[in-house]
DNA sequence: TATGAATGAGCGTTCATTCAT
DNA sequence: TATGAATGAACGCTCATTCAT
């Protein structure tokens, strides 16, 4: 899955063959349709291994005690830090989420999407939110994410740059607070 | 290129063979290739056309004397509209965006962008909004008109709640409003 | 066909690659399925030409105001001839009638079928035949084709036994009459 | 083998994995190599196999002191009753004697085709046949097995009538005989 | 400007067979 | 004797593109 998803970044899911991926990966051809029963599991079993790697990172970062804002943020910046240092990951999201593979039950069944929305829905209950479906604020935070990591690909300048990121949360914070 | 709009929504660009495209647009399988020598000249060709009848749409909307809100308001919404009203543009870009062959440059290049950006600008001049680059402000809308269309392509009963759309213009405008 | 024909004959349906029989045809690959959208169409395509070609062989083999026993005697023979001067042609209805691509229905519903049938029928109303429904008749008649061409092809040396082949007619005959 | 028998049945030898049959069959994909060497070892020794049961029940029908005539009425009607009650063995065997395994060598060396074949030269002697060699003979007395079969399995409610395959057996002896 | 047959490289997948354990 | 992961050649089929007409 590793190879895969540096050749996914590199060249599309079309234009790489499994054939390349099983060579770059230093294995037989046959061997991936032994794991993988077509290309098309792999790609949805990449999918949910990527969501799973940023879900277990963000657990990580989180902590006890902190306010709601402080774990939207914590989520919001982890997703971030996790694509900045991966974009072989992000390169991969994008594309998956705008294919035939993707569907919102999919996205919706995923622990990292069902614990979002919990603090959006938590948010509501507490009035700062906007009064907007819960999984709506979560789309918006996420095309946040994804409008920051793209922005911070096209300016490396600004990867270390702390400021900027937090800016851009408080950007994310003020469409949908109330 | 309707027919291949029609197409590439259903199947995306690599589901669609380029001879299905002939066929169903009632010509010859070679004659496609007369008019764009190749499949990715389409496809690029495509891009552009749906920017050029957007912009021309968007333009028949803007009325002189409007306010800066109120032209960012009137473009906003002229996207969320045509894309609304002709899903399969929509689709399209949203393929194209995250495919290879998208490019900032191509985007900056058009005149529908550089429209939006003078605003941004002269926003930023103003004072109405927050510090950051131009080119990032217009991400920032472009990515809640995406939003915004998506989440009404799952729930169509919005389509016609002009009130849901006004809403969610003005968390895009409080996302980048100081 | 007829270069499938000659491979299928030497190697079987199986070992005969669609690449091999487009290359020794002299035409590319992709051209085969133009013409037949699947190698299974083309063996099927294939059944169909054989039996035409044997039925307008026979068919020109009849005389009008032959008895009935001379005009089966003429479709039989024509099939035995037709087969021993087509080696391929028999070697591929043989494996044809033994894999799933049969079944009776196909074969009953092709005109050398049915006109060999009527005859059969017309016997047993004469009552010239032994109690049997006309389609088993039939069957017998020829298996007993198959088995001559088979002895044939392995005493090649008798293909040129008129007499040989009488003997075996009458075996069949023999076989059928009451 | 038994496995292999009713997947070769269902699915003909190519159409069935060796994989599948060790998967259905309980055992692990290598040992499947381990007692046949290969796939057409495997083939080859159920050919045998069939031969091998078929004779032994055949001989178990057989009595002292038959009448020519009913020797081979016994092998005849053993061979018909075997393959009806074993459609699997006698799809098998048809397959493999249209296939590039099937050789007059092969089946001229097993006991059965000799036990027939002397009983067809001892008919010879006695004048009962036609004056045509003992291996077409009993060429010609197997495709009526083959030929009552396969009707036999179309018409599954004539299985149990007796006087149905007796007439079929005398379509035989009336073939053969002088 | 138009047709559609022809090309051929390329791809996803299969599967008999091998091999380390 | 047994497992099942691993191999890699091979195959059916696709499809962007070319070309004769």
């Amino acid at each position: 899955m590793a190879t895969a998803r540096k050749l996914f970044a590199q060249n599309g899911f079309y234009g790489t063959p499994t054939a390349k991926i099983a060579k770059d990966a230093g294995v037989s051809n046959g061997i991936l349709f032994h794991y993988f029963p077509t290309k098309d599991h792999l790609i949805k079993a990449m999918y949910f291994d990527v969501k799973d790697r940023i879900f277990d990172y963000s657990l990580s970062q989180v902590y006890k005690g902190a306010t709601l804002k402080e774990s939207i943020y914590t989520l919001w910046l982890a997703a971030v830090e996790w694509y900045v240092e991966n974009p072989e990951d992000f390169n991969f999201m994008l594309q998956f989420e705008s294919s035939p593979y993707y569907s919102v039950e999919t996205e919706v069944s995923h622990r990292h999407t069902q614990l979002t929305i919990e603090l959006m829905e938590k948010g509501l209950e507490q009035g700062v939110f906007k009064n907007i479906q819960p999984f709506l604020l979560f789309q918006i935070m996420m095309k946040m994410v994804e409008t920051t990591v793209q922005y911070l690909q096209l300016n490396s300048e600004l990867q270390e740059d702390f400021a900027f990121r937090n800016g851009l949360f408080e950007v994310a914070w003020d469409a949908v607070k109330k």
